[in-house]
Order: C-alpha cells, then sequence, then structure tokens
RNA sequence: CGGGGUGUGGCGCAGCCUGGUAGCGCGUCUGGUUUGGGACCAGGAUGUCGGAGGUUCGAAUCCUCUCACCCCGACCA
C-alpha cells in the first residue's frame, strides 16, 4: 500500500475527549472517529486491525468445531417477551417500531435468536453437539460510555452458541471455547488471565472472564500468589478469619462522636484502629428494612450482598427510611438495640470481632466495647459480604491474594436449560424422550480487544501493534523518495519483492521530510520498519528496525528480502 | 439519574469577568528554499463563536431556555 494513496489522518496532538492512552492513540493514529457518544467510525487503517483480529478468532474458532452464522442486528420483541427479558433488560437495550407500530430492539445480545433457531431446527440428539458463532454489531445504551472503543455503546462482538444432549456435553463444550479463548488471546499476542465470574442471576454451573491485564481496567481481579486461583473481585471469597471471636474485654460505652459520619473519621477522633469499627448498611428488599454489618476498612460487595438468602433484590436505603426504621440519621446507624423484627447479617469477620465500634443509633453517638452476645443478639445470619483485599489468604488455601486491573475481552458461559426452557427449545434422545438442549454462550469483544491490545503495547512515540494484529507488517521509509533516482528505484524493487514475498508493506512514498515519516510510522505502530536512504545505498545496505528495537541496524541489499523474511514471519 | 465542566476554523486553545463585530499555535493551500527525526521564508483559504429566544444603539461576551459532548458519582451510614 502506498501511502500517498492511502487515508490515515494522524494528529499530532490528542483530542480533548480522550482520556485513556488507547483511546487518544487510536485517534491520533488515524484508527477512528467519534460520531456520537459511544459510537464511532472505524478508518481504514483501523479496520485492517479490526479484520486481524475476527480473522484469528474466526481461525481458532472453526478449528474448534463451531459454524459460523449472521444473525440480524434488530430482532423482534416477541422473542425477548418469550424469556422474559423484554423487561429484565430495562434501558440498556435499544427499543425500536417499526412502520406498523411493531416494537423491536437492535439486539445487545442473540441467546433468543439462536434459541429460535434450535428450538426450529434441532430436533434430535443425533444433530448434537452444535457451535454456532457469529461476528456481529451489538448496541447496548449504557449509562455512561467512556474509554473510545472501550465502552462504547455500538461494538462488535464474537458470540457464539453451543448446544449440548447433556451437562456432561456442555462440560465439554465449554472446556473447548474456553481452549479456544485461551489460544486466541494468545495468538493475539495479549497478557491475559482466565478469571472465575459470578454466574450472577442467570445461574449455571461455571462462568469464566478472560481479562488483559491493564491498570486502566475497569475490573478488579483477584489471584494467588502461589497457586493458579483468580477470579474476579465480584466473586472472590473472603475466607472466615482462622482465629475464633476474642472474649470481650471492655465495657460497651457510649461515646461522643460529633460530625464522625465515616468510619475512617471515628476511628481517627477515637485512636482506634479502623479494623475495629463496624459500618452498618441499610438496605431494602421490597419493605424489609436489613442492615448489613462489614467491618470499617473493608467494603461491601454487592453482588455478595445478592447472594444472601431472602434479601435480592435490594437496594439501598433512602435516608427516610433509615430515620424511620431506627430514628437515627445515617452515620450513626448501629445493630445495637434494634427492633426484633429488623434483619442483620454480619460478614464473617464482623462475626469474629470482639469489642468493637458502632454507631449508637443516636446522632453524635457511637459505641465502643461492643461485644455480641453480651450487647446485642448473635447476628441472625453470617455471610461473605465483603471485596476480599490485598494480603486476605486464597479460597484455595495456598497463598494470599494480590488484586491486580483487568479489561474483560472475553466471558464464557454455562446457560444450561435457562433458555431452552424457556423457548421451549427441544430434542428427542435415543429413547425418543424429549428435552432441552443444555447451552453455553461464549463472548468476545471484538472491538475492545484493541484497545485493549494498545493498553498493554504503547510507548511516547504511539502504539506497538503485536504483530498479528499490525495492519502491515512493514513500513517502507525512502529518504528522497522524489529526489534520488537511485532511491526510489530501489525503494520500488524493495517493495515489489517485499510484496511478492507475501509481507504486507506500507510505503511511505509522500513528499514529506525524514521527522514527519518517521513520527508517523512510530505513530501507527508498525512492527518492522526498513529505511532506504542514498548514503545508505552507496554502501550496498539498507536499514532496519524493530518498533520496539532502540536503534536500527544495516542490511545487505542483496539478501534483505531473506533476511526480512525471516523477521517478519 | 445526581453533581461538575466544556462547546470559538480540521486539532489544541485564548478572548467572556469589565459588550464595540474574532485571535494564537498546529494543520491545510500556493510559491520558493530545504531534506536522516514533526523545517524555514512569503502569501492565501477556512468561523452562522453549539442552537433558539431575550436585553442593548451594538452580544462570542449579559439573561433565559435548549442541544451536544466530557469528567466524577451512584460503596453510603
Amino acid at each position: 500500500m502506498r501511502l500517498s494513496r492511502y487515508f490515515i489522518p494522524t494528529l499530532k496532538e490528542a483530542p480533548a475527549e480522550a482520556e485513556l492512552v488507547s483511546h487518544q492513540l487510536m485517534l491520533r493514529a488515524g484508527l477512528i472517529r467519534r460520531l456520537g457518544s459511544g459510537l464511532y467510525t472505524w478508518l481504514p487503517l483501523g479496520l485492517r486491525v479490526l479484520r486481524r483480529v475476527e480473522q484469528v478468532i474466526r481461525e481458532e474458532m472453526n478449528a474448534a468445531g463451531a459454524m459460523e452464522v449472521f444473525m440480524p442486528a434488530v430482532q423482534p420483541a416477541e422473542l425477548w417477551q418469550e424469556t422474559g427479558r423484554w423487561d429484565v433488560f430495562g434501558p440498556l437495550m435499544l427499543r425500536m417500531k417499526d412502520r406498523h407500530e411493531r416494537d423491536f430492539c437492535f439486539g445487545p445480545t442473540h441467546e433468543e435468536v439462536i434459541t429460535d433457531i434450535a428450538r426450529r431446527e434441532i430436533k434430535s440428539y443425533r444433530q448434537l453437539p452444535v457451535n454456532f458463532y457469529q461476528i456481529q454489531t451489538k448496541f447496548r445504551d449504557e449509562i455512561r460510555p467512556r474509554f473510545g472503543v472501550m465502552r462504547a455503546r455500538e461494538f462488535s462482538m464474537k458470540d457464539a452458541y453451543s448446544f449440548d444432549a447433556d451437562k456432561a456435553g456442555l462440560a465439554k463444550s465449554y472446556q473447548a471455547m474456553f481452549d479456544a479463548y485461551t489460544r486466541i488471546f494468545t495468538r493475539l499476542g495479549l497478557r491475559f488471565r482466565a478469571v472465575a465470574a459470578d454466574t450472577g442471576a442467570i445461574g449455571g454451573s461455571a462462568s469464566h472472564e478472560f481479562q488483559v491485564i491493564a491498570d486502566s481496567g475497569e475490573d478488579a481481579i483477584a489471584y494467588s500468589t502461589d497457586s493458579g486461583y483468580a477470579a474476579n473481585v465480584e466473586l472472590a471469597e473472603a475466607l472466615a478469619p482462622a482465629a475464633p471471636r476474642p472474649a470481650a474485654a471492655r465495657p460497651m460505652e457510649k461515646v461522643p462522636t460529633p460530625g464522625k459520619v465515616r468510619c475512617e473519621d471515628v476511628a481517627a477522633l477515637l485512636g482506634a484502629p479502623l479494623a475495629t469499627t463496624v459500618k452498618a448498611i441499610a438496605v431494602m428488599h421490597d419493605d424489609e428494612f436489613w442492615l448489613l454489618l462489614v467491618r470499617g476498612d473493608h467494603t461491601l460487595n454487592e453482588v455478595k450482598a445478592s447472594k444472601v438468602p431472602g434479601l435480592a433484590p435490594f437496594r439501598f436505603a433512602t435516608e427516610a427510611e433509615i430515620e424511620r426504621h431506627l430514628h437515627c440519621k445515617p452515620g450513626y446507624i448501629g445493630p445495637v438495640g434494634l427492633a426484633p423484627e429488623l434483619r442483620v447479617v454480619a460478614d464473617r469477620s464482623v462475626a469474629a470481632m470482639a469489642d468493637f465500634v458502632c454507631g449508637a443509633n443516636e446522632e453524635g453517638f457511637h459505641f465502643t466495647g461492643v461485644n455480641f452476645a453480651r450487647d446485642l443478639p448473635e447476628p441472625a445470619a453470617v455471610a461473605d459480604l465483603r471485596n476480599v483485599v490485598p494480603g486476605d489468604p486464597s479460597p484455595d488455601g495456598k497463598g494470599t491474594l494480590q488484586i491486580a486491573r483487568g479489561i474483560e475481552v472475553g466471558h464464557v458461559f454455562a446457560l444450561g436449560t435457562k433458555y431452552s426452557e424457556a423457548m421451549g427449545a427441544s430434542f428427542l434422545d435415543e429413547q425418543g424422550q424429549p428435552h432441552p438442549p443444555e447451552m453455553g454462550c461464549y463472548g468476545i469483544g471484538v472491538t475492545r480487544v484493541v484497545g485493549a491490545a494498545i493498553e498493554q503495547n504503547y510507548d511516547e512515540r504511539g502504539i506497538i501493534w503485536p504483530t498479528p494484529m499490525a495492519p502491515f507488517q512493514l513500513g517502507l521509509v525512502p529518504i528522497g523518495y522524489h529526489k534520488i533516482d537511485a532511491v526510489r528505484e530501489a525503494t520500488e524493487n524493495l517493495y515489489r519483492q517485499l510484496t511478492e514475498a507475501g509481507i504486507e508493506v506500507l510505503l511511505d512514498d509522500r513528499a514529506e521530510r525524514p521527522g514527519v515519516m518517521f513520527a508517523d510510522m512510530e505513530l501507527i505502530g508498525l512492527p518492522h520498519r526498513v529505511v532506504i536512504s542514498e548514503r545508505g545505498l552507496k554502501e550496498g545496505q539498507i536499514e532496519y528496525q524493530g518498533r520496539r528495537d532502540a536503534a536500527g541496524e544495516k542490511l545487505d541489499c542483496r539478501n534483505a528480502i531473506a533476511l526480512l523474511s525471516e523477521r517478519i514471519s
């Protein structure tokens, strides 16, 4: 490709709208342009990268036995009403009406559509197992689109759906996808980790997220220092403290804490460690008022809280509700002296505390030296309610946990029969008995992968593409292309030979100064660069430099093609 | 949805407080000189100052409404 006839609108300065490095670089390198909030046009260079990612995905999905299909982006509401998700999805789903006033949505996902195919077409166990995938544009009306293509509203996703005759088959299909994903992200040159993930309200037997490790990631993942354990913090279990609760040693006292609303402030005022305080979090389940207790230095994990029997779905209580039930303003509430009908759930670490500090249910006062059994009843329920923190013991008993940030680029999910049952899909087994197929679904955020790759691979000069994703393999930079015949001839010669060798070359044949060409080439991040100059040609040499190399290296013109082919393949 | 902020040429910004009819850098176009790290000189083009309404002799500037975009929050007892 000749740069003079190609379209790569690079920018010296990053537009103010971009905060994340990958977003800035994608704009500066001329990969994308924003159309509206969470909506991006992929320009030619960006699209080439996207196609590269898709290619790797297709190869590995096909190798894993999945078959590509292409489903409609726009879906009729009736399908979603069958599974009840027309109402469940809420404002995240973009809805529209056709000329007949029929309801449609722009598909945020495709379980309903593929299950509709399955119930029409899959009638016999002989047709199983089967796995369909597509690469499709999805739309999710995110609360807050941000970070460019990382959290866009319209985005490209590879989604696959497996159908099996039984749970053992599903486990196999799931593993096959897990392995395929591992190969895909490995081939793409990403540093990633598969982590156990929450199965959420959907249930199911297994779920893993594939997280690209990056400080800018929106997800927190916990991993063990000494074992393979890794899980999304939403899911990572906080074990109960190993030591039993100490005996009460101090009397309960009410102390004035005016204006001290946060645990940190109360602890500082009293000169007590934060870990000796307890915060009470008021939540509502319908009309029931619940108090959740976590240690002052811990934070509530809402996913875990929603797994407490009887609590889901819950929301945080309003100030008025808190005053009605506790006769006290938020900031001073606590578990002592509660009306018996109020429900209290203590985190495991709170249940092991003695002589702790908590709100006195009286504005401006806290209690110190509080003890279960003596000053208040033992908590009605004890559960794992908190987010793990670095240094917690690993749930598998090996080592301690550390926390890293990750960008979720893939998610595999064992669904079971939720959708097949809801939509009446069934097949006949060997005995002629009908069963709903066991389903799995498997997603990869294709557009997000591009952003995530940049987050992991850039320097002060620009992008550094992992080779399998690079839009071109090699950039050819002639110095004096338009002035010096020898340079132009050598360049054209090399360009032709490299192209014939199957290497994708971007030739910078613009009449630009060398500095501009170098800067642009580094910004767009091609892995290999060759410079051709008059002075080099006189020595019979050209100059090669890898994008990560500190300096160039001279190659003899006569065997340059062979040497370059070797490096690039 | 709540809070904050920003909309001025393709990009980055100044001007606004204290009204007088728009400016800087980059980019872009033309000519010339340059040519191994984002050149220099000269000349040029590009703005309904997000939109609507109002105040005023006069509005980018003041007022009202509105739209778009960005950031933060939604972990709080």
